[in-house]
DNA sequence: CCGATGAAGTCATCTGATGACTTGGGAAGG
DNA sequence: CCTTCCCAAGTCATCAGATGACTTCATCGG
């Protein structure tokens, strides 16, 4: 075993033993380099290691504290990487991601507030009424966070923005058919939404479901020289007949 | 922007720019130090987190590589952080799992082949023939395992394994009702695997569901002290009618 | 042709020193 | 007594240098 694995499966041990817990400060790194028995560079690169993961933070001048260890803190590492993945892999993710955004609009479905409703309607229209990608991107990312919020599950929340924050990177409104597309997605937007009001949660997975598989499509566009392949039908067995 | 950041965000760039693509081996610390202009300790911590989130891999003596960027490695570097949340947080996460593994089920009730079918029945029979945990676990694994394969989506795989890979650390069948659960989980795969014979994705998936369900409720008797608190209905709306 | 050897390249680790930042207590002033 | 300011201790951040360990590959001898 290497020191800096030494250190860094040292703290992680110490972390799921229950000796460090959730917001606590972690001894000073001279303590931790004896206990464990590394050099202080090799310890560092172990709590870098676990940093990266949003298992704790350093802050410089204070000591390093153990996160929260909040399930939607530790899901929302992955957009430090998801960014990185090839167009390739993220579109294999979009399976899931069509799953749980339809999970995620039946549950708004069948809890949406008043105040709620008003709120995605507003984001809906706001989207409706500009071209502007910029301002689109944004609208869309509220309107799908809000939707997502009102779920009720923060972790999926969480998960499902890291996916967006990648999407939105594609700018497909650029794209010469963007106007088209445009239009598409609104009109998608606008079946979630009514979906929701009529608090009909299997309509709204449907509509949502059928959301992210025509996003799927339009970033094909974006791949080398894929002519839209579709070994992945967008209604898949249990979206038809359960969503 | 502190050195260490500018190390990790450099590298992560170049990665995303292309310059340093899959499987490519990166420059030498010292050429990379003095690009980014941090000193090699600087260097070697930003270095660290990207190989914590599974993007480059040192290898000592040969030099660093470039990832070959599979999501289902990206998703697999959760199984480190997982295993520290505590079980509140694990239980927020079951239903992302409710609703994965139910839809990995159902594709497999659509794609299922001669082979796998007698493989995942292989599986259930040892699993009811036996009652030590540590064969159990293994076995239920393996039956989770196959079935999530055949659902032939590589990352949802992974990404179930994540999860399953924390809960058997939980041992439920040690728990004094062990027994009943044991019989009660045999009972589960049964119908998952009917199901799955009989090419009934929306069987599959509802057998899934209520599986997940199952374990989720006993994964509750080792809250601290909470009992069987029911927030969040183990038939939710798109569970009862989409799956 | 093949296996052993050695040198070069690269990462791994340790040590020591200095700087930057945060925190908390104590002194000064109101 | 309370508030404000300041400083000293504690802690992380960074750098520099040196040595060791491991891999790789070309070279040499059989």
């Amino acid at each position: 075993m290497s020191a800096v694995d030494q250190a860094f499966h040292g703290l992680r041990r110490m972390i799921a033993d229950g000796r460090l817990v959730a917001g606590q400060r972690i001894p000073p790194e001279s303590d931790l380099c004896e206990e464990l028995g590394v050099s202080r560079g090799s310890l560092r690169e172990g709590v870098r290691m676990l940093a990266a993961l949003g298992v704790i933070e350093p802050r410089h001048g204070s000591g390093t504290y153990v996160s929260q260890l909040r399930p939607e803190d530790i899901v929302g590492s992955l957009s430090l990487t998801v960014d990185l993945l090839p167009l390739t892999g993220l579109l294999e993710m979009y399976e899931i991601r069509r799953v749980l955004e339809s999970h995620a609009a039946a549950q708004a479905a069948a809890r949406i507030t008043p105040e709620s409703l008003s709120t995605i309607f507003a984001y809906m229209e706001a989207m409706e009424a500009t071209e502007d990608p910029e301002r689109v991107s944004a609208l869309d990312q509220d309107f799908h966070a809000e939707i997502a919020r009102v779920g009720g599950n923060p972790t999926l929340k969480s998960f499902l923005g890291v996916f967006r924050a990648r999407s939105r990177a594609y700018q497909v409104f650029t794209l010469p058919e963007g106007p088209r597309i445009k239009r598409s997605s609104d009109e998608d937007h606008r079946a979630i939404a009514t979906a929701i009001a009529n608090r009909d949660p299997v309509a709204a997975a449907a509509a949502a479901s059928a959301h992210v598989a025509h996003t799927e499509r339009w970033l094909h566009a974006f791949l080398p020289r894929a002519p839209e392949p579709d070994p992945e039908p967008p209604a898949s067995p249990e979206s038809l007949s359960g969503a």
